[in-house]
DNA sequence: GTTTGTTCGTAAGGTTTACTAACAAACGTG
DNA sequence: CACGTTTGTTAGTAAACCTTACGAACAAAC
């Protein structure tokens, strides 16, 4: 009954007195700042509508989107024609195929008219970038050595690599999106990333200062799991992401979670299970990243290597015990949040195999079938470019709206 | 590299081939429901803005209204207009204290003009219900003993104490909010509550047809941590309800999650540790349900009890081992969400103790403290009447937009 | 070849919504 | 008492989407 210490990091508030007065429902609260809607915010969200039918379905009429988007065919001409003065939308000209009725018009979104620019800062050694089409399309690469950058110069490190990538396109940039290791908050601002030494970083106003394009920038796994998002059709999964750390990046209801200090998806330093574990560098014993991180593994398996040719059963029981690790991890948030799908991201020699195999065992065993039984684990089709057309996907959601 | 057999409920999909000329992002997900808007929705955002306004600031005039929304005085002199006609809203008279300008005439919602019915099926013994207000006052209550009911007997029995409870109203009501035990989805209906014997029951629809009322059905721990979203300031929350089994509700971002076959907040089940643990009825070992459930903590002190006057730490061990294994559960959710509150809610003289501290102890020990600060965890405030006021959120939200 | 029915895209006119501008009423202040 | 301030309303305007109507272009049936 003893109120915990306030240094404690999990603090009890069990005792604190209510505000006197206050409402029983919701009075006490901030007031939400939903905001207003203006007919101008319902023109913008059609508009955008019309975008996310052309982009997910296809060349197709007006009469098309009409149809699928529930709105008339006046409105949508109304839109179209918005869209085809801002070159976002072209005409194809008339449909070939014979059908009755006057021939229609094929209209689509231009995907040869902008080009994103999406930027990788998860690797330990270097920064990654790549010039991405509409659709997905990885155009151009560039990317530049870190050689243990940090601050300041790791900084100036991306707007070189910017630099140099928007050198390369062809047409105009949509936008930039950067995936950065770290909390990154809601304004861009990466509040904290330890491997770069930066701290409070104002990385999207900074990059979009000097270039004068719009910027997004979040979390690394968060921007991965917007990759995955866009080339599945689920609405509750989750990403994790496997390489020098070990995160998360999680979309619910169809909506990214950021968690209330923007830190949603830091699931390294879980500990995991009940019975110890490898020294975590954080100070704790067992952390999910102990087990997983992928110096961690090699190191494991290299030590293997070192005592002369061990049977491949032994790397596959480092394996199968890190599988079984991320599964007892995972397993309460599959349960909690009901999600239907989780996807690996990482290399593909270290997870794609007994690895994978023992994370769905254990998630199997674990949790209850009844509930979960549409699960799917499984490896990302975006192999080592998941960030980079994460980052486009953000860009394209937060320009058009297209998601 | 082996796919998993079919039959396993967690099922690799890693080869599965992705149909051929699909775009890489998104043109192979079902076309997004998001939906038109037109200027009458944006008319109904608008008129629940001011609704939640005054519904959260209290009583104040036009013009504060005005400010507070960011509309301007015309448009809701207009919105309030229909309100005052819908009977919603009233004036309360001029302003009392002196200041320069025309007086302010007040107008609050008329907090006394419709009443909310609240039901909570997620006892075992009885189904309880409550006439409540629209501030979440309780003007009265009844009961029904469900005797062991199941299936149809138990949803006459529902519509029994649905009617009782209508004849004690003396206002317009608003709605019908149940919490159901089991799975429900969005409809309302019941997919699977093995305790009452149902099993795809149209509950909403079944109660909604009887009555003639807006009917508003879900499980109850999600419906519980409606009840303390009202109350608490923070948009990232987890409720965890111990009663005859364990289940949770989530809100995450400020809405609430629902998960992908509708059973968000399904924990009862998830195994804890790699310890073993005691046998659940599901058949599985350790799971939370079979640590921490009420009947499973009041045997075990029972037994303490059978066994002579034993220390009252041995007592306090058992709730001590309870109250971490449910923080061994939840530190992988509080990670990944990055969970700003956790509440507790069940009986007060089992959690509210060492388990409570056990939990939190367990929490700070298994999570990462940088992220994780601002954590709190603590007993709901409001005790029995959770799942009640939770309903009358829910219609209130349903109904008006308030929440 | 003609008629019929269908489909497409556009034009005209009406309704809803929220805005700006302006004003009367009611108050405190100097 | 003149003046500035605040409130709430009236009048007119702009934006957005709707319904209705129509010409153009086609397939199918006669």
């Amino acid at each position: 009954m003893e109120p915990t210490p306030p240094t404690s990091p999990v603090a009890s508030e069990l005792h604190a007195a209510s505000a006197p007065g206050a409402a029983i429902f919701g009075r006490s609260r901030a007031l939400r700042p939903t905001g207003k809607v203006l007919p101008e915010h319902a023109r913008t969200h059609n508009r955008a509508l019309v975008l996310q039918t052309l982009y997910t379905a296809g060349a197709q009429s007006r009469a098309d989107v009409a149809r699928g988007t529930g709105l008339t065919r006046v409105t949508i001409s109304d839109l179209v024609g918005d869209l085809i003065a801002e070159g976002l939308v072209i005409e194809l000209g008339q449909r070939e195929d014979a059908r009755p009725g006057k021939p229609a018009t094929l209209i689509d979104i231009d995907r040869e008219a902008f080009h994103i620019i999406g930027v990788d800062l998860s690797e330990h050694e270097v920064f990654r970038g790549a010039v991405v089409g509409l659709d997905g399309q990885i155009i151009g690469r560039d990317e530049v050595a870190r050689d243990g950058a940090t601050a300041e110069a790791a900084e100036l490190l991306v707007e070189q690599l910017v630099e140099r990538l928007l050198a390369r396109t062809t047409t105009p940039v949509l936008g930039i999106g950067i995936g950065s290791p770290g909390v990154v908050d809601e304004h861009g601002v990466v509040r904290s990333a330890p491997n770069l030494g930066w701290s409070d970083v104002a990385l999207q106003d900074r990059i979009g200062a000097r270039f004068a394009l719009p910027v997004h920038v979040a979390n690394d796994a968060n921007v991965a799991v917007l990759a995955e998002h866009g080339s599945s059709h689920h609405d509750d999964l989750l990403l994790v992401k496997v390489g020098h750390g070990v995160g998360a990046g999680l979309i619910i209801g169809g909506r990214p979670a950021v968690g209330g200090g923007f830190a949603a998806g830091e699931i390294g330093h879980v500990v995991v299970g009940t019975d110890g574990g490898p020294r975590c560098a954080c100070g704790k014993d067992g952390c999910l990243e102990a087990w997983l991180a992928v110096p961690r593994l090699t190191a494991q398996l290299a030590e293997l290597d070192g005592a002369g040719r061990t049977a491949a059963s032994a790397r596959d029981d480092i394996l199968r015990e890190a599988g079984r690790r991320l599964g007892i991890v995972l397993a309460p948030v599959v349960g909690a949040l009901n999600l239907s799908e989780v996807v690996l991201s990482g290399p593909t020699q270290l997870l794609d195999g007994p690895l994978h195999e023992a994370t769905v065992d254990t998630l199997r065993t674990r949790t209850m079938a009844e509930f979960n039984r549409d699960l799917r684990l499984r490896m990302t089709e975006h192999g080592q470019d998941i960030v980079l057309r994460g980052a486009a996907v953000m860009v394209l959601s937060g320009q058009l709206g297209v998601s």
